[in-house]
DNA sequence: GCAATATGGATAGCCGTACTATCTACGCGC
DNA sequence: GCGCGTAGATAGTACGGCTATCCATATTGC
């Protein structure tokens, strides 16, 4: 297909796929001629996954490129290509140095040991908590531990987790991969707006003024 | 205190105070005189909560001031914060219009009703789990349900956010909202880079290839 | 008392990200 | 054979979030 065909099927204007033509984000085409290419069905799913991606899982341009370069490598294994996208999701941390991260980074790695995780002693979610441990106490302004803070989000977490990396287990290596690269970029979203919503029918009974929103009938039951 | 006091309590560059001033995500200081003006401890708590929300939680600029706003007025219950703080963080759905997103926003509608969870009708939480719906099911060309894709981190996010409502509960209004806020931001970044720690865990145990990590940073990029 | 520095206020400029527009030379399809 | 589509290149745009500069006035260290 030429490109307004592949702009068609994927609802991306052509100057934007002529764009990550140019960025590397998509292989170019088989050429014909001069100028003339022939994309195919390969193309679409690219472009689909890297819409979904940016789009909805918000996702760098950037980050999406050394994700799409290691599902590409098959010298990529599954767990290696899932390495890549976190580091490529997980924002960099913007405070190292000073002695309360110092510390803060330090709890974590301890927590982490004690829940038997093995992860990579560098890796940048190590980081964005110790971030987080540091910003939740200046916020508050009290001394939450690592363990308090993070202990019952720790331990939910790993048993969905395993339920997730089990669901895309069983096909191809590319399959595999690209599903895992879904599940952690738009199940992370997913997870989240689920827990706002959560949050807000929790907050509605604790915290609710009893003026339920048109259409409901007040009262406020779960589950 | 005077600006620059401001400025090294909090590490946020004079400039970048200014800018907040003018942007009025700071209410301006108390004049003095015709150009100068003095800062108080409100003042420094502010800022920390702004750098905080945009640094760590990665918040705009907006959304931080349409939170601040409502923390200030003692007209919005703890429950209107969250609903705000909320609608701040929730990116805006790109695509509704189509019949198959419709579909998907009914089936997360219904969802949420066997749930029995009580949140706004437009909550825009909701639109989002729409397009997630829809783009994993672009991307892995399955037909997945609703139920199937969301029950289990649905009732997950539901524990989990029984238990951070309940803890901010107990002090004044101000003080809840503002940890609510906090817990609503912070949390969800926390609870995200959890889950990146337990993928990767459970990615080794599944797919590793034993090769226990050697260093490097993980980055692909290019240019 | 006085120079050096800081302050508040305003305006303008910069940087990165992600496109979008325009131009050119050529090919395809009726 | 003529108009639209195409590939490729270069340039421009929009937005968010700062950063720099300027000015008139205050404060501070000596």
């Amino acid at each position: 297909m030429r490109i307004s065909e592949l702009s068609a099927r994927t609802g991306v204007p052509v100057p934007t796929v002529k764009y990550y033509l140019r960025e590397g984000l998509l292989p170019p085409g088989e050429r014909t001629d001069v100028n003339q290419a022939r994309y195919d069905e390969h193309h679409v799913d690219r472009l689909r996954l890297i819409r979904a991606l940016v789009e909805v899982g918000g996702v760098s341009l950037d980050g999406v490129r050394s994700v799409l370069t290691a599902l590409a490598d098959p010298g990529f294994g599954v767990h290696d290509v899932l390495g890549i996208v976190q580091d490529a999701i997980t924002p960099r941390s913007a405070r190292p140095g000073t002695p309360e991260w110092a510390g803060a980074r330090q709890e974590v790695a301890a927590l982490v040991g004690d829940l038997g995780w093995d992860v990579r002693p560098g890796a940048p979610a190590l980081d964005q908590l110790a971030d987080l441990l540091v910003a939740v106490r200046t916020v508050t302004g009290t001394a939450t531990t690592a363990a308090e803070y993070f202990g019952l989000a720790a331990r939910i977490a790993a048993d969905l987790a395993d339920a997730e990396v089990r669901s895309v287990e069983g096909t191809d290596r590319e399959t595999m991969a690209r599903n895992l690269v879904a599940g952690t970029v738009l199940g992370g979203r997913a997870l989240d707006a689920l827990r706002r919503l959560a949050h807000e029918d929790a907050s509605g009974r604790l915290f609710g003024d009893g003026t339920a929103h048109p259409g409901g009938d007040g009262t406020a039951s779960r589950k």
